[in-house]
Parts: structure tokens; sequence; C-alpha cells
DNA sequence: GTAGGGTTAG
């Protein structure tokens, strides 16, 4: 065989070798075998062939014909040994065999340069990293097309992963502040002679992923006219994101319509990118169609489309995703755990969630950031403060986000003073607080009545932090202050705010009112929120109930006529209980669970002990003008103490109810179940739509403030 | 010998 058509047969495999690795390690091993038996073993052709081995990233077969070639192999075959350990993340491999080659006096080649600068950006060493550089730039190589684009590509990742390259960046003294990675990506582009479409997209996806995406837009246009090098697959998928994170759908679009164009739809990096786009731009059947016609699915694609159902409230489709692709035998990525967790978390599937708990740590993944947060936020979710501050506390790096998932669960779990002394250890070990974190502050300061804490993060937030509080800061200060009692300060606060208030913002402080028996404040907050939100029906609902509480039956009933008027429905109450496998679902008075008459007979034999120790029924809460005996039967009939005494019933003695409720327990109910939970010595969890309330041993975690 | 996609807290 001669060496030309042996070249033609190497292009001809590395034009096949991202597409069936099977069959072109299957051509390499005959080509191999044919040259060994035409010429016999000639060096020249070891070499050849090393280097289609190591083109293929075949480790085994490259490292056992580089050890069978004569000391001392030539350069090429240093460089694809060097290459194939790269690419197999051997690191360590790569820079040894580098200076084993240099001990043997071999001057560095050009060839070497790539693999060894992208070994250094993957191990996130910068000192090594620069050296090579000023390598390359002492051997005149700095502006070699391939060294170039290593280059281009090491500035731009050590920018991403904030590693700082000052101490020995060659264009240090060009550098006037503490970053300079992203300008030494710009500055190595600029001084090369040829550049061609790897650089533009090197310096493309750099921009992009360091969010500079006005940059990375202005290169691609600038990119197309030039008129010899245009955007091609690797370009979209970089600048796909880009609309995604803008939920600019038009532009994503017109990209999908290039792509289709230029025949790159089937690529699977843009269809993985096309899914995540039109998921983010809240269009997921569009993303579920373009899942549906990838002719091929990687790990990714699967990421993407679970994220995308899931970040779309499609938590069962999510799960069910996720499900599927384990089916399909592909494995799945951490990635695809920490999308799916969140899933878990929304519908309060505390059991899923424990499994995949289970299959993290068998698989070795429970050291992952992103996993251990969104564990620990599906446990607080789920009621279980204490796994989660258990999964907190082994996390071995925290960032804001672990803080936040944390104290937004002590927050709910009313453990303000546990989340606020988290918030400053946040602070002490130097992590900034963002916009979310200060959420969940302000919101574990809401839930205990912590007014001075409140008002000292919350004016820190833009002095100390700069960010401006929005409508979330606002509207837990405002809630503070409501139940606190404050109620015409908070309706200054909330008159004078930096944002337009919603319906959700006045709707607190009318709670505020109800609790606090305002009736004339009560209205005036319902006008301004009406004239804000005039189809708000929770405000009918509360201020027909602040009418009711001061049996003002006509104000009453007139706001209920008004609210049938505009067909505004009242959301019906309902709370859920997870026993064994299956979900029971209860509403207020519903007779329709099989166990009813169990039920019954159950809550009426707990009734009774509960008068015994002391229970007086609080029947300010039952808001229909009806008589005493009625009002008993209703409050009797709450959807939650329902599934409680399901739970009692249902479950072995000791163990912990955990119960559901879509809207806020009422005070009788509260009372209740604090007398319930000492009786059956349980403690009993129950998740409102705004925290959750630990009741033990007849007292209630949050202290009866909420 | 070089380059590209996905993820987490409210």
């Amino acid at each position: 065989m001669s060496i030309c058509t042996q070249h033609m047969v190497i292009s001809i495999l590395r034009k096949n070798s991202n597409r069936t690795v099977s069959v072109s390690t299957r051509h390499a091993k005959q080509l191999h075998a044919h040259v060994v038996k035409i010429k016999g073993i000639s060096n020249e052709d070891n070499i050849l062939v090393l280097s289609l081995y190591s083109n293929l990233n075949l480790l085994h077969y490259s490292t056992r014909l580089f050890n069978s070639l004569p000391s001392p192999p030539p350069p090429l075959a240093w460089s694809s040994l060097i290459k194939c350990y790269t690419s197999h993340s051997l690191l360590h491999l790569s820079f040894s065999s580098f200076n084993s080659m240099r001990s043997l006096g071999l001057p560095p080649n050009p060839h070497v340069f790539p693999s060894l600068i992208k070994a250094s950006t993957l191990l996130k060493h910068a000192k090594l990293a620069c050296s090579l550089h000023a390598s390359t730039v002492r051997l005149g190589l700095d502006s070699d097309l391939y060294i170039a684009n290593a280059l281009i590509n090491m500035y731009a990742k050590f920018h991403s992963f904030n590693v700082n390259t000052n101490a020995g960046n060659v264009f240090d003294h060009l550098s006037l502040t503490g970053k300079s990675e992203i300008h030494s990506v710009r500055k190595v582009f600029d001084m090369m002679p040829v550049t061609d479409v790897v650089s533009w997209n090197t310096v493309i996806a750099g921009y992009a992923q360091n969010g500079m995406f006005v940059e990375s837009l202005d290169m691609v246009r600038e990119m197309g006219k030039n008129g010899i090098l245009k955007p091609d697959s690797f370009t979209l998928s970089s600048i796909l994101p880009i609309f995604a994170e803008h939920v600019d759908v038009y532009r994503g679009k017109e990209i999908h319509g290039y792509a289709v164009r230029n025949g790159f739809d089937g690529d699977v990096f843009i269809g993985s990118s096309l899914v995540d786009m039109y998921a983010k731009c809240n269009r997921l059947e569009d993303s579920l169609c373009a899942f549906y016609l990838l002719p091929r699915k990687d790990a990714i694609s699967w990421n993407s489309i679970i994220a995308g159902c899931v970040q779309n409230g499609e938590f069962d489709r999510g799960l069910g995703f996720f499900r599927l692709m384990l089916k399909e035998n592909v494995k799945p990525m951490p990635v695809s755990f920490s999308s799916v967790i969140p899933a878990c978390a929304h519908l309060t599937a505390l059991n899923l969630g424990k499994q995949l708990h289970g299959c993290i740590v068998r698989i070795g993944f429970d050291d992952n950031e992103f996993i251990a947060s969104s564990l620990v936020d599906m446990y607080a979710k789920c009621g279980n403060i204490k796994i989660a501050r258990y999964v907190f506390d082994r996390m071995e790096k925290r960032d804001m986000v672990a803080w936040t998932a944390i104290i937004m669960g002590c927050a709910m779990h009313g453990h303000a003073l546990d989340a606020v002394s988290l918030f400053e250890n946040m602070l002490e070990d130097g992590v900034r607080p963002c916009y979310v974190a200060f959420m969940a502050v302000l919101t574990a300061c809401s839930h205990a009545g912590l007014v001075d804490e409140s008002w000292r993060y919350f004016n820190s937030m833009e002095r100390d932090f700069g960010i401006a509080p929005g409508l979330e800061h606002y509207a837990a200060v405002a809630d503070l202050l409501g139940r606190a009692g404050r109620l015409e300060e908070a309706y200054d606060f909330i008159s004078n705010m930096g944002v337009q208030p919603t319906g959700s913002v006045w709707s607190t402080l009318l709670a505020a009112c109800r609790a606090h028996k305002s009736v004339e404040l009560a209205e005036k907050v319902v006008d301004r929120l009406l004239l804000i939100d005039p189809e708000n029906m929770g405000a009918y609902v509360l201020m027909s109930n602040i009418y009711s509480a001061a049996r003002r039956w006509k104000d009453a009933a007139r706001l209920r006529i008004q609210m049938r008027k505009k067909g505004l429905k009242k959301t019906p109450a309902c709370s859920w209980i997870e026993v064994g496998k299956e979900v029971h679902t209860f509403m207020a008075g519903d007779k329709s669970h099989p166990y009813y008459d169990k039920i019954n007979e159950a809550s009426n034999v707990l009734l009774e002990q509960m008068e015994k120790e002391g229970y007086v029924l609080d029947t300010n809460e039952v808001l229909h003008d009806v008589d005493e005996e009625h009002k008993r039967e209703l409050l009797h009939n709450h959807s939650e103490r329902l599934a409680i005494a399901f739970g009692i019933i249902s479950t072995t003695a000791g163990t912990t109810i955990r119960v559901i409720k879509n809207i806020r327990v009422c005070t009788d109910c509260h009372t209740a179940i604090k007398f319930i939970a000492k009786i059956v010595g349980r403690e009993i969890v129950v998740r409102d739509n705004s925290r959750f309330h630990h009741f033990k041993n007849g007292s209630c975690s949050c202290g009866d403030y909420w």
C-alpha cells in the first residue's frame, strides 16, 4: 500500500470516526494488519498507524504500538500518544510522557502543544497553562493555527471557571484589572495571521458561555460577513442557549430554520439545544417535537427534555422521561438527577425522592453540589428538614444555591433563628447572597415575626450587596408588618414600594386585616387590590370572610353574589396524605373515601378525648351564617382533619403523619391538631400553602405564629 | 494536533 493510499484511507476513517467508531476501529486494525502483511513492520508505517489509532482515540492499541517502537520514538509518535492520553483524561500521563520525551533530548514539536494546553485546561492548572503559552511564544509557535485555537479555548475556559492566570499570563503587562482571561481570548485571536472556523467558534462559544451575548452574536455576524467562513453546527449550538436564556423564541426559531436549511437539524448537539431553547421559552410542545424528531438521542438530549418538563411544571411527565431514559439503557448523568429531583420536591413525593437519593449514593454522585442542593430542597419541601440539614451539613463545598436551599428550608419549617444564623454563616464563608437568598432570609423573618432583623436585611440588600429589592422582598416585609399587627405601616409600605404591587402583596395584607379584625382597613385594601386584579377571587373570599367574622352577613353575601356574577369560583380546600404507595385526597366534608365510616368513627372518638383535655371549638373560623351545631360539623370535617384521622387509623402507632393542604390551616384546626398529636402520641406534619407545621406533644413548631 | 450541547435554590 502506498503512502498516498494510506493517507486516503486515514482521511476516510477520520471522516467516519464520529459516526461509526466500531466500523472505523475495525478498518484501522485491518489497515494495520494489511501494512504488516504487505511490507513487514516498518517504522514509518507504524507511526502512521499510531496516528490513526490515536485519532480514533484507541488508547489501548496506541500505547501497545507506541511501546513496540524502537527507542527513541520520533516526535510524531509522542504527539499521537499524548493526544490519546489527553482525550482519555489521563492528563498526568500526558505531562509525564512530555517529560520523558524531553529527557530523551527530543525538542518540543508544534504537534504536542495543543494536547498539552488542553490537558492543562482540563486540570484547571493556570500556572502550567501559562508556562506552556510562554514556551510557544519563545519557540515562535503561538500563532500556529492549532496552538492558538487551543490557547483561545484555554483562556475562555479559565474565565468561566474563574481561574486566575494573572500570575503567569504572558499578557500580564496588558492586564489592568484582576480578570483578563476573556481579553486574552480576543488578544490571541487578533494576533492570528490565519483563522479558521474553529478559531471563530471557540471565541463565539467563549463569549456565549461567559454571558457576553452581544459580543458573541456580533462575532457570528462578522463571521458571516467575511464570506469564506459560514456558521456551522458548532456555531449554532453555542448561540442557541443565548436565545433560551433571553426567552427569545423568534430568534431561536430563525436559528432552527437556518439549521434545517443547512442540514444541521439532525445534529444531536443542535437538537438538544433546540429542546432546551423551546422549553425555556415555555414552548413545551415544540420542545417535545424537537426531542421526538432527533434521529439519535444521547444522555444530554434526555436531560434536556427531563429538565424542560420539570421547568414547565410537568412533573409527572419529567419523571416519566427519566424512567424511559433508564428503560432505554441510557446511563443517567449527575444532571439527570438534579433535573428530576425538583419534580419530587414539587409533588411532595418523599418516598420517590428517597429512592432516587439511594440511586445517587449507589452510583457515587452524592458529592455533586447540584444534586446535593436539589436534595436539600426536596427533603425540606417534603417535610423532612432533619434529613435536609443532614445532607447540607455533609456537603463539602457549599455554593450560594445550597445555602439558599437550606435557609429557605428552615424558613418554611419555622426555624427562623437557624435560618438567620445560617445566613450569617454564609456571609462569614464569603459566599455572596443573591436575590433569592434574601428572599429566603426575609421569609424566615416574616414567619417568625422578626421585624428588626427583617428591616436590617432589607436595608442591607441594596446598600451592601447592590441588589435592588424585588416584589418578593417587599412582599415578605409587608407580610411581616401585617402579621405583626402593624397594619397601617404595612399599608403605607406597600403604597410606596419601589415596584408596582401585585394583587398577592395586597392579599397578604388583607389576610392580616382578617387576623387582626380590621374591617375598615380591609375595605381600603380590597379596593386597591381589585383595581389591579379585578378577577382575584381570593380577595372576594377573604373580604367576605372578614365581613362574616364581623357578623356583617349582608355585606358578606353581597360579595359572594358579585363573585358568582363574575363567574369566579373559590378553589376548594383539599388535603392529601401518602399511605403506602398511594396518595389519598380529601375535600372538606368529603364522604367519598371508602373508609369514610371508620374515619368518622375515629374522628368522633378523638373529639371526645380532646374535649376532655380541654379543647374548645373556635367557631369564629366558621364563616357561614349557620347555627352552632352545623358549625361544629363543618369544622370537624375540614379536609386536613379527615386526612389526619385516616392517617391515624391506617398507619402503625408512632409513625409520623404527613399531610399537605392546598390552603392555609384554620385556627381551629391548628388548635385541634395540637390536641390530636398529644393524644395519639405522634408527630403530625402539615404543610399548607406557605409553610410547615410540626405538631408534637401538644404544641406546634410555629409557636402559633403563622 | 484544534473547537461545540445539558443542570441546581424561589
